[in-house]
DNA sequence: GAGTGGTCTAGACCACGGG
DNA sequence: CCGTGGTCTAGACCACTCG
Protein backbone atom coordinates (compact mmCIF):
# COMPACT_ATOMS: atom_id res chain seq x y z
CA UNK A 1 0.00 0.00 0.00
CA UNK A 2 1.62 3.33 -1.12
CA UNK A 3 0.84 6.15 1.41
CA UNK A 4 -2.70 7.56 0.77
CA UNK A 5 -2.18 11.25 1.51
CA UNK A 6 -5.29 12.84 0.33
CA UNK A 7 -8.86 11.92 1.72
CA UNK A 8 -10.87 11.10 -1.52
CA UNK A 9 -8.19 8.40 -2.26
CA UNK A 10 -8.88 7.13 1.23
CA UNK A 11 -12.85 6.87 0.73
CA UNK A 12 -11.80 5.07 -2.92
CA UNK A 13 -9.58 2.59 -0.82
CA UNK A 14 -12.00 2.42 1.52
CA UNK A 15 -14.77 2.06 -0.59
CA UNK A 16 -12.99 -0.49 -2.56
CA UNK A 17 -12.32 -2.87 0.26
CA UNK A 18 -16.32 -2.99 1.33
CA UNK A 19 -17.38 -3.11 -2.42
CA UNK A 20 -14.68 -6.39 -3.02
CA UNK A 21 -15.98 -7.56 0.36
CA UNK A 22 -12.50 -7.38 2.29
CA UNK A 23 -15.24 -5.81 4.83
CA UNK A 24 -17.73 -7.57 4.68
CA UNK A 25 -21.50 -6.20 5.37
CA UNK A 26 -22.14 -5.95 9.07
CA UNK A 27 -18.46 -6.12 9.86
CA UNK A 28 -16.41 -3.84 12.25
CA UNK A 29 -13.47 -2.15 10.37
CA UNK A 30 -10.11 -0.86 11.78
CA UNK A 31 -10.54 2.74 13.78
CA UNK A 32 -9.67 5.83 12.25
CA UNK A 33 -6.61 5.68 14.44
CA UNK A 34 -5.93 2.41 13.30
CA UNK A 35 -6.41 3.43 9.37
CA UNK A 36 -4.46 6.98 9.93
CA UNK A 37 -1.45 4.28 10.43
CA UNK A 38 -1.74 2.47 7.47
CA UNK A 39 -2.69 4.61 5.10
CA UNK A 40 -0.01 6.85 6.66
CA UNK A 41 -1.68 10.26 7.18
CA UNK A 42 -3.16 12.36 9.65
CA UNK A 43 -6.89 10.77 11.25
CA UNK A 44 -8.36 13.65 10.02
CA UNK A 45 -7.89 13.03 6.98
CA UNK A 46 -9.46 9.31 7.75
CA UNK A 47 -12.12 11.08 9.31
CA UNK A 48 -13.12 12.89 6.42
CA UNK A 49 -13.29 10.38 4.24
CA UNK A 50 -15.14 7.97 6.11
CA UNK A 51 -18.02 10.76 7.79
CA UNK A 52 -18.32 10.81 3.65
CA UNK A 53 -19.40 7.50 3.10
CA UNK A 54 -21.21 7.69 6.56
CA UNK A 55 -23.01 10.01 4.94
CA UNK A 56 -24.26 7.65 2.25
CA UNK A 57 -25.26 5.33 4.32
CA UNK A 58 -22.65 2.45 3.31
CA UNK A 59 -20.94 2.85 7.06
CA UNK A 60 -22.33 3.37 10.36
CA UNK A 61 -20.74 5.09 12.88
CA UNK A 62 -20.79 5.20 16.82
CA UNK A 63 -19.22 7.13 18.95
CA UNK A 64 -16.99 3.86 21.10
CA UNK A 65 -18.65 1.40 19.12
CA UNK A 66 -16.89 2.06 16.11
CA UNK A 67 -17.81 1.83 12.17
CA UNK A 68 -18.64 -0.81 11.17
CA UNK A 69 -20.15 -1.59 7.13
CA UNK A 70 -23.97 -1.50 6.91
CA UNK A 71 -25.60 -4.62 7.03
CA UNK A 72 -28.41 -2.73 4.65
CA UNK A 73 -27.16 -0.37 2.71
CA UNK A 74 -30.41 1.72 1.97
CA UNK A 75 -29.11 3.75 -0.86
CA UNK A 76 -29.50 7.54 -0.98
CA UNK A 77 -29.78 9.59 -3.74
CA UNK A 78 -29.73 13.91 -3.95
CA UNK A 79 -32.23 15.43 -6.44
CA UNK A 80 -31.80 18.88 -7.45
CA UNK A 81 -35.23 20.18 -7.61
CA UNK A 82 -34.50 22.65 -10.19
CA UNK A 83 -36.64 26.23 -11.20
CA UNK A 84 -38.76 24.68 -14.08
CA UNK A 85 -37.23 27.65 -15.71
CA UNK A 86 -33.90 26.68 -15.90
CA UNK A 87 -34.92 23.07 -16.08
CA UNK A 88 -36.17 24.07 -19.76
CA UNK A 89 -33.62 26.39 -20.66
CA UNK A 90 -30.30 24.04 -19.64
CA UNK A 91 -31.72 21.73 -21.86
CA UNK A 92 -31.65 24.37 -24.81
CA UNK A 93 -35.63 24.64 -24.80
CA UNK A 94 -37.51 28.02 -24.74
CA UNK A 95 -39.24 28.76 -21.72
CA UNK A 96 -42.66 30.56 -21.51
CA UNK A 97 -45.32 30.78 -18.95
CA UNK A 98 -48.69 32.10 -18.68
CA UNK A 99 -51.13 32.89 -15.68
CA UNK A 100 -53.94 31.12 -16.55
CA UNK A 101 -56.14 32.43 -13.04
CA UNK A 102 -55.23 34.21 -10.24
CA UNK A 103 -58.26 35.14 -7.35
CA UNK A 104 -57.40 36.00 -3.32
CA UNK A 105 -59.65 33.51 -1.35
CA UNK A 106 -60.10 31.48 1.80
CA UNK A 107 -58.47 28.02 0.09
CA UNK A 108 -59.99 24.58 1.31
CA UNK A 109 -59.75 22.96 4.38
CA UNK A 110 -57.16 20.50 3.24
CA UNK A 111 -54.39 22.95 2.30
CA UNK A 112 -55.76 25.26 5.54
CA UNK A 113 -54.41 22.36 7.41
CA UNK A 114 -51.65 21.38 5.40
CA UNK A 115 -50.33 24.97 5.86
CA UNK A 116 -51.21 25.43 9.14
CA UNK A 117 -53.12 28.70 8.46
CA UNK A 118 -56.02 30.19 10.98
CA UNK A 119 -59.56 29.67 9.59
CA UNK A 120 -60.94 32.00 7.22
CA UNK A 121 -57.33 33.54 6.67
CA UNK A 122 -57.15 34.85 2.80
CA UNK A 123 -54.55 33.73 0.29
CA UNK A 124 -53.29 34.31 -3.29
CA UNK A 125 -54.24 31.57 -5.30
CA UNK A 126 -52.60 31.11 -8.96
CA UNK A 127 -52.82 28.85 -11.52
CA UNK A 128 -49.89 28.91 -13.81
CA UNK A 129 -48.93 27.24 -17.15
CA UNK A 130 -45.13 26.28 -18.16
CA UNK A 131 -44.09 26.14 -21.79
CA UNK A 132 -41.02 24.44 -23.50
CA UNK A 133 -40.70 25.39 -27.31
CA UNK A 134 -44.51 26.38 -27.00
CA UNK A 135 -45.92 22.75 -25.74
CA UNK A 136 -47.15 22.48 -22.02
CA UNK A 137 -44.27 21.49 -19.77
CA UNK A 138 -45.79 22.15 -16.07
CA UNK A 139 -49.66 23.18 -14.89
CA UNK A 140 -49.53 24.84 -11.57
CA UNK A 141 -51.64 25.58 -8.82
CA UNK A 142 -50.26 27.33 -5.86
CA UNK A 143 -51.41 29.34 -2.61
CA UNK A 144 -49.45 32.55 -1.67
CA UNK A 145 -50.04 33.15 1.63
CA UNK A 146 -49.71 37.26 1.63
CA UNK A 147 -48.27 37.54 5.19
CA UNK A 148 -45.43 36.05 4.53
CA UNK A 149 -44.25 37.47 0.86
CA UNK A 150 -44.86 41.12 1.19
CA UNK A 151 -46.55 43.18 -1.59
CA UNK A 152 -47.17 39.89 -3.60
CA UNK A 153 -50.56 42.09 -4.21
CA UNK A 154 -48.70 44.38 -7.04
CA UNK A 155 -47.01 41.33 -8.60
CA UNK A 156 -48.68 40.64 -11.95
CA UNK A 157 -46.15 37.68 -12.92
CA UNK A 158 -46.26 37.72 -16.45
CA UNK A 159 -42.27 38.65 -16.68
CA UNK A 160 -41.18 36.80 -13.55
CA UNK A 161 -42.98 33.46 -12.58
CA UNK A 162 -44.36 32.97 -8.94
CA UNK A 163 -41.40 30.73 -7.68
CA UNK A 164 -38.65 32.74 -9.22
CA UNK A 165 -40.11 36.27 -7.58
CA UNK A 166 -40.50 34.10 -4.49
CA UNK A 167 -36.91 33.15 -4.71
CA UNK A 168 -36.11 36.39 -4.86
CA UNK A 169 -38.18 38.17 -2.21
CA UNK A 170 -39.59 35.52 0.09
CA UNK A 171 -37.33 33.97 2.80
CA UNK A 172 -37.69 30.71 3.84
CA UNK A 173 -36.22 28.73 6.57
CA UNK A 174 -37.70 25.59 5.33
CA UNK A 175 -39.79 23.19 3.91
CA UNK A 176 -40.99 19.72 2.41
CA UNK A 177 -41.71 18.04 -0.84
CA UNK A 178 -44.08 14.96 -2.00
CA UNK A 179 -43.79 12.95 -4.93
CA UNK A 180 -46.82 11.04 -6.51
CA UNK A 181 -48.95 9.51 -9.44
CA UNK A 182 -52.33 11.24 -10.32
CA UNK A 183 -54.93 10.36 -12.98
CA UNK A 184 -55.59 13.93 -14.96
CA UNK A 185 -58.66 15.20 -13.69
CA UNK A 186 -60.37 17.45 -16.82
CA UNK A 187 -59.09 20.72 -15.45
CA UNK A 188 -55.27 19.11 -15.78
CA UNK A 189 -55.89 17.31 -18.93
CA UNK A 190 -57.50 20.63 -20.55
CA UNK A 191 -54.26 22.72 -19.51
CA UNK A 192 -51.38 20.00 -20.39
CA UNK A 193 -53.01 18.92 -23.73
CA UNK A 194 -53.50 14.90 -22.57
CA UNK A 195 -56.64 13.00 -22.36
CA UNK A 196 -58.27 12.90 -18.83
CA UNK A 197 -57.27 9.97 -16.64
CA UNK A 198 -53.58 10.31 -17.95
CA UNK A 199 -50.82 9.47 -15.52
CA UNK A 200 -49.46 12.13 -14.62
CA UNK A 201 -46.11 13.17 -12.12
CA UNK A 202 -46.72 15.63 -9.48
CA UNK A 203 -44.74 17.27 -6.94
CA UNK A 204 -46.23 19.02 -4.45
CA UNK A 205 -44.26 20.87 -2.31
CA UNK A 206 -44.68 23.51 1.09
CA UNK A 207 -42.31 26.01 2.72
CA UNK A 208 -41.92 27.72 5.73
CA UNK A 209 -40.07 30.82 7.01
CA UNK A 210 -39.79 29.78 10.59
CA UNK A 211 -43.41 28.90 11.82
CA UNK A 212 -45.27 30.57 8.94
CA UNK A 213 -46.68 29.21 5.79
CA UNK A 214 -45.12 31.21 3.00
CA UNK A 215 -46.31 28.72 0.06
CA UNK A 216 -47.80 25.46 -1.09
CA UNK A 217 -47.74 24.39 -4.51
CA UNK A 218 -48.47 21.66 -6.81
CA UNK A 219 -47.16 20.78 -10.11
CA UNK A 220 -48.51 18.63 -12.71
CA UNK A 221 -45.88 17.58 -15.06
CA UNK A 222 -46.80 16.95 -18.62
CA UNK A 223 -46.96 13.13 -19.81
CA UNK A 224 -43.72 11.06 -19.89
CA UNK A 225 -41.65 13.23 -17.04
CA UNK A 226 -38.95 11.58 -15.84
CA UNK A 227 -37.47 12.57 -12.23
CA UNK A 228 -33.46 10.95 -12.66
CA UNK A 229 -30.75 10.82 -11.00
CA UNK A 230 -27.60 8.98 -10.48
CA UNK A 231 -27.02 6.87 -7.19
CA UNK B 1 -21.30 38.81 18.41
CA UNK B 2 -20.25 36.36 21.29
CA UNK B 3 -17.67 34.02 19.93
CA UNK B 4 -18.90 31.08 17.81
CA UNK B 5 -16.65 27.94 18.43
CA UNK B 6 -18.32 25.69 16.77
CA UNK B 7 -18.92 24.99 12.74
CA UNK B 8 -22.90 24.40 12.96
CA UNK B 9 -22.88 27.82 15.05
CA UNK B 10 -21.53 29.42 12.34
CA UNK B 11 -23.54 27.60 9.83
CA UNK B 12 -26.50 28.80 11.70
CA UNK B 13 -25.27 32.61 11.54
CA UNK B 14 -24.75 32.54 8.33
CA UNK B 15 -27.60 30.87 6.92
CA UNK B 16 -29.48 33.59 9.37
CA UNK B 17 -27.88 36.61 7.60
CA UNK B 18 -28.52 34.92 3.97
CA UNK B 19 -32.19 34.37 5.12
CA UNK B 20 -32.23 37.77 6.71
CA UNK B 21 -30.79 39.46 3.53
CA UNK B 22 -27.91 40.89 5.63
CA UNK B 23 -26.39 38.57 2.52
CA UNK B 24 -28.49 39.37 -0.69
CA UNK B 25 -28.44 36.67 -3.63
CA UNK B 26 -25.96 37.10 -5.72
CA UNK B 27 -23.45 39.29 -3.40
CA UNK B 28 -19.90 38.44 -2.31
CA UNK B 29 -19.67 37.36 1.24
CA UNK B 30 -16.25 38.03 3.50
CA UNK B 31 -13.64 35.45 2.62
CA UNK B 32 -12.72 32.48 5.41
CA UNK B 33 -10.07 34.55 6.95
CA UNK B 34 -12.41 37.46 7.55
CA UNK B 35 -15.26 35.50 9.03
CA UNK B 36 -12.62 33.69 11.10
CA UNK B 37 -11.50 36.68 12.81
CA UNK B 38 -14.93 38.42 12.77
CA UNK B 39 -16.61 35.01 14.89
CA UNK B 40 -13.37 34.06 16.85
CA UNK B 41 -12.66 30.69 15.25
CA UNK B 42 -10.07 28.85 13.31
CA UNK B 43 -10.55 28.95 9.38
CA UNK B 44 -10.87 25.29 9.09
CA UNK B 45 -14.51 26.19 10.98
CA UNK B 46 -15.44 28.66 9.01
CA UNK B 47 -14.35 26.51 6.02
CA UNK B 48 -16.34 23.24 7.27
CA UNK B 49 -19.78 25.70 7.88
CA UNK B 50 -19.62 27.06 4.62
CA UNK B 51 -18.84 23.86 2.89
CA UNK B 52 -21.56 22.25 4.44
CA UNK B 53 -24.21 25.57 2.72
CA UNK B 54 -22.52 25.46 -0.83
CA UNK B 55 -23.61 21.37 -0.38
CA UNK B 56 -27.38 22.53 -0.28
CA UNK B 57 -26.72 24.81 -2.95
CA UNK B 58 -27.09 28.28 -0.98
CA UNK B 59 -23.41 29.28 -1.29
CA UNK B 60 -21.32 29.53 -4.82
CA UNK B 61 -17.52 28.84 -3.70
CA UNK B 62 -14.70 29.38 -6.41
CA UNK B 63 -10.95 29.79 -5.48
CA UNK B 64 -9.68 33.13 -6.04
CA UNK B 65 -13.11 34.67 -6.91
CA UNK B 66 -14.83 33.97 -3.43
CA UNK B 67 -17.84 32.96 -1.89
CA UNK B 68 -21.64 34.17 -3.25
CA UNK B 69 -24.97 33.78 -2.46
CA UNK B 70 -26.76 31.48 -5.23
CA UNK B 71 -28.74 33.65 -7.21
CA UNK B 72 -30.82 31.24 -7.62
CA UNK B 73 -30.94 28.66 -4.67
CA UNK B 74 -31.91 25.33 -6.68
CA UNK B 75 -33.73 22.99 -3.71
CA UNK B 76 -31.42 19.91 -3.20
CA UNK B 77 -33.44 16.59 -1.42
CA UNK B 78 -31.96 13.76 -0.26
CA UNK B 79 -33.94 10.94 -0.18
CA UNK B 80 -33.57 7.92 1.48
CA UNK B 81 -34.30 4.77 -1.06
CA UNK B 82 -35.65 2.36 1.49
CA UNK B 83 -35.82 -1.40 1.39
CA UNK B 84 -38.92 -2.10 1.05
CA UNK B 85 -39.48 -4.46 3.79
CA UNK B 86 -37.70 -2.12 6.06
CA UNK B 87 -40.30 0.60 5.04
CA UNK B 88 -42.66 -1.32 5.69
CA UNK B 89 -41.66 -2.93 9.00
CA UNK B 90 -40.69 0.49 10.38
CA UNK B 91 -44.40 1.76 10.07
CA UNK B 92 -44.89 -1.70 12.47
CA UNK B 93 -46.68 -3.39 9.62
CA UNK B 94 -46.01 -7.06 8.96
CA UNK B 95 -43.84 -7.71 5.43
CA UNK B 96 -44.20 -10.68 3.17
CA UNK B 97 -43.46 -11.24 -0.28
CA UNK B 98 -44.74 -13.41 -2.96
CA UNK B 99 -42.57 -14.74 -6.23
CA UNK B 100 -45.12 -14.54 -9.02
CA UNK B 101 -43.01 -15.60 -11.94
CA UNK B 102 -39.41 -16.94 -13.02
CA UNK B 103 -37.53 -17.56 -15.95
CA UNK B 104 -34.19 -17.39 -18.08
CA UNK B 105 -34.83 -15.50 -21.36
CA UNK B 106 -33.52 -12.66 -23.89
CA UNK B 107 -34.91 -9.82 -22.25
CA UNK B 108 -36.41 -7.09 -24.87
CA UNK B 109 -34.77 -4.74 -26.42
CA UNK B 110 -35.12 -1.38 -24.50
CA UNK B 111 -33.94 -3.30 -21.55
CA UNK B 112 -30.69 -5.04 -23.53
CA UNK B 113 -29.85 -0.80 -24.61
CA UNK B 114 -30.73 0.16 -20.96
CA UNK B 115 -28.49 -2.10 -19.11
CA UNK B 116 -25.74 -2.14 -22.03
CA UNK B 117 -25.84 -6.03 -22.77
CA UNK B 118 -24.54 -8.48 -25.87
CA UNK B 119 -27.35 -9.22 -28.11
CA UNK B 120 -28.46 -12.78 -27.07
CA UNK B 121 -27.35 -12.32 -22.90
CA UNK B 122 -29.65 -14.20 -21.20
CA UNK B 123 -31.22 -12.91 -18.22
CA UNK B 124 -33.47 -13.75 -14.69
CA UNK B 125 -36.48 -12.67 -15.15
CA UNK B 126 -38.06 -12.23 -11.62
CA UNK B 127 -41.21 -10.68 -10.76
CA UNK B 128 -42.34 -10.21 -7.05
CA UNK B 129 -45.99 -9.15 -5.14
CA UNK B 130 -44.69 -7.17 -2.04
CA UNK B 131 -47.15 -6.62 0.53
CA UNK B 132 -47.80 -4.37 3.58
CA UNK B 133 -50.05 -6.64 6.47
CA UNK B 134 -51.54 -8.56 3.49
CA UNK B 135 -51.95 -5.83 1.23
CA UNK B 136 -50.25 -5.36 -2.24
CA UNK B 137 -47.56 -2.43 -1.73
CA UNK B 138 -45.26 -3.00 -4.58
CA UNK B 139 -45.56 -4.97 -7.70
CA UNK B 140 -41.92 -5.43 -9.15
CA UNK B 141 -40.40 -6.29 -12.18
CA UNK B 142 -36.75 -7.37 -12.41
CA UNK B 143 -33.76 -8.31 -14.41
CA UNK B 144 -30.69 -9.93 -13.37
CA UNK B 145 -27.47 -10.54 -14.77
CA UNK B 146 -26.21 -14.08 -14.38
CA UNK B 147 -22.86 -13.08 -14.84
CA UNK B 148 -22.72 -10.37 -11.65
CA UNK B 149 -24.60 -12.17 -9.09
CA UNK B 150 -22.98 -15.26 -9.14
CA UNK B 151 -24.81 -18.33 -8.46
CA UNK B 152 -28.05 -16.46 -8.57
CA UNK B 153 -29.62 -19.51 -9.97
CA UNK B 154 -30.02 -21.73 -7.09
CA UNK B 155 -31.71 -18.64 -4.65
CA UNK B 156 -35.81 -18.95 -4.90
CA UNK B 157 -35.65 -15.99 -3.23
CA UNK B 158 -38.54 -17.14 -0.86
CA UNK B 159 -37.10 -16.71 2.41
CA UNK B 160 -35.25 -13.22 1.49
CA UNK B 161 -36.45 -11.14 -1.75
CA UNK B 162 -34.03 -10.34 -4.76
CA UNK B 163 -33.38 -7.02 -3.46
CA UNK B 164 -32.19 -7.71 0.05
CA UNK B 165 -30.23 -11.10 -1.78
CA UNK B 166 -28.36 -8.85 -4.18
CA UNK B 167 -27.35 -6.50 -1.64
CA UNK B 168 -26.05 -8.92 0.42
CA UNK B 169 -24.31 -11.00 -2.22
CA UNK B 170 -23.97 -9.00 -5.66
CA UNK B 171 -21.47 -5.94 -5.30
CA UNK B 172 -22.20 -2.58 -7.27
CA UNK B 173 -19.96 0.72 -7.67
CA UNK B 174 -23.02 2.93 -9.10
CA UNK B 175 -26.62 3.26 -10.70
CA UNK B 176 -29.49 5.16 -11.55
CA UNK B 177 -32.83 6.07 -10.50
CA UNK B 178 -35.87 7.34 -12.53
CA UNK B 179 -39.27 8.13 -10.53
CA UNK B 180 -42.30 8.58 -13.49
CA UNK B 181 -46.36 8.09 -13.20
CA UNK B 182 -47.63 5.36 -15.29
CA UNK B 183 -51.33 4.28 -16.16
CA UNK B 184 -51.60 0.66 -14.59
CA UNK B 185 -51.41 -2.28 -17.06
CA UNK B 186 -54.01 -4.90 -16.93
CA UNK B 187 -50.77 -6.95 -15.05
CA UNK B 188 -49.98 -4.21 -12.91
CA UNK B 189 -54.03 -3.61 -11.57
CA UNK B 190 -54.37 -7.37 -11.33
CA UNK B 191 -51.60 -8.02 -9.00
CA UNK B 192 -52.37 -4.61 -6.98
CA UNK B 193 -55.88 -4.95 -7.05
CA UNK B 194 -56.67 -2.06 -8.40
CA UNK B 195 -58.36 -0.74 -11.50
CA UNK B 196 -56.54 -0.59 -14.84
CA UNK B 197 -55.46 3.20 -15.83
CA UNK B 198 -54.83 4.07 -12.08
CA UNK B 199 -52.15 6.30 -12.10
CA UNK B 200 -49.33 4.48 -10.07
CA UNK B 201 -46.04 5.73 -9.02
CA UNK B 202 -43.02 4.14 -10.84
CA UNK B 203 -39.69 3.85 -9.57
CA UNK B 204 -37.13 2.44 -12.07
CA UNK B 205 -33.28 1.41 -11.00
CA UNK B 206 -30.42 0.20 -12.69
CA UNK B 207 -27.07 -0.94 -10.74
CA UNK B 208 -23.56 -1.62 -12.11
CA UNK B 209 -20.30 -2.61 -10.73
CA UNK B 210 -17.98 -1.37 -12.73
CA UNK B 211 -18.85 -1.26 -16.32
CA UNK B 212 -21.48 -4.50 -16.19
CA UNK B 213 -24.91 -3.96 -15.00
CA UNK B 214 -26.04 -5.91 -12.13
CA UNK B 215 -29.90 -5.10 -12.09
CA UNK B 216 -32.93 -3.42 -13.74
CA UNK B 217 -35.95 -3.26 -11.56
CA UNK B 218 -39.29 -1.73 -11.93
CA UNK B 219 -41.09 -0.81 -9.18
CA UNK B 220 -45.14 -0.50 -9.41
CA UNK B 221 -46.43 1.10 -6.05
CA UNK B 222 -49.83 0.72 -4.50
CA UNK B 223 -52.24 3.79 -5.40
CA UNK B 224 -52.32 6.51 -2.76
CA UNK B 225 -48.11 5.91 -2.46
CA UNK B 226 -45.89 9.15 -2.16
CA UNK B 227 -42.65 9.60 -1.99
CA UNK B 228 -41.95 12.51 0.57
CA UNK B 229 -38.81 14.40 2.09
CA UNK B 230 -37.94 17.93 3.64
CA UNK B 231 -36.12 19.77 2.21
C1' DG C 1 0.82 37.36 -10.11
C1' DA C 2 -1.79 37.05 -6.23
C1' DG C 3 -6.04 36.13 -3.59
C1' DT C 4 -9.13 32.60 -2.31
C1' DG C 5 -10.82 28.21 -1.21
C1' DG C 6 -9.23 23.16 -0.55
C1' DT C 7 -6.79 20.36 2.06
C1' DC C 8 -3.26 18.15 5.23
C1' DT C 9 -1.01 17.79 9.73
C1' DA C 10 -0.11 17.09 14.67
C1' DG C 11 -1.95 17.68 18.73
C1' DA C 12 -5.58 18.42 21.82
C1' DC C 13 -10.04 18.12 24.30
C1' DC C 14 -14.50 16.39 24.67
C1' DA C 15 -19.13 13.81 24.29
C1' DC C 16 -21.20 9.79 23.76
C1' DG C 17 -22.35 5.36 24.91
C1' DG C 18 -20.92 0.29 25.17
C1' DG C 19 -19.29 -2.94 28.49
C1' DC D 1 -14.88 3.70 32.99
C1' DC D 2 -12.64 4.49 28.90
C1' DG D 3 -12.37 3.69 23.76
C1' DT D 4 -14.11 5.81 19.82
C1' DG D 5 -15.61 9.24 16.83
C1' DG D 6 -16.44 14.48 16.60
C1' DT D 7 -14.42 18.56 16.52
C1' DC D 8 -11.25 22.67 17.14
C1' DT D 9 -6.78 24.94 16.43
C1' DA D 10 -2.70 27.05 14.29
C1' DG D 11 0.02 26.69 10.71
C1' DA D 12 1.24 25.26 6.28
C1' DC D 13 1.21 24.28 1.28
C1' DC D 14 -1.21 23.93 -2.85
C1' DA D 15 -4.56 24.52 -6.91
C1' DC D 16 -7.32 27.16 -9.23
C1' DT D 17 -8.65 31.19 -11.55
C1' DC D 18 -9.43 36.08 -12.00
C1' DG D 19 -7.51 40.20 -13.46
Amino acid sequence: MTRLHDWQSVQKEVLRRINEREWKPGQQIPNEAELAIEFGCARSTVNRALREIAKTGLLDRKRRAGSKVAAQPSARATFTIPVIRNEIETRGDTYRHHVMGRKTIVPPKDVVAAMGLEAGHKMLFLTTLHLANGAPYVYERRWINPLTAPNVAQECFTDISANEWLLRHAAYTHGEISFLAANAQDIEAEALGCAPGTALFVAERITWNQQSAVTKVTLYYAEGYRLHTPL
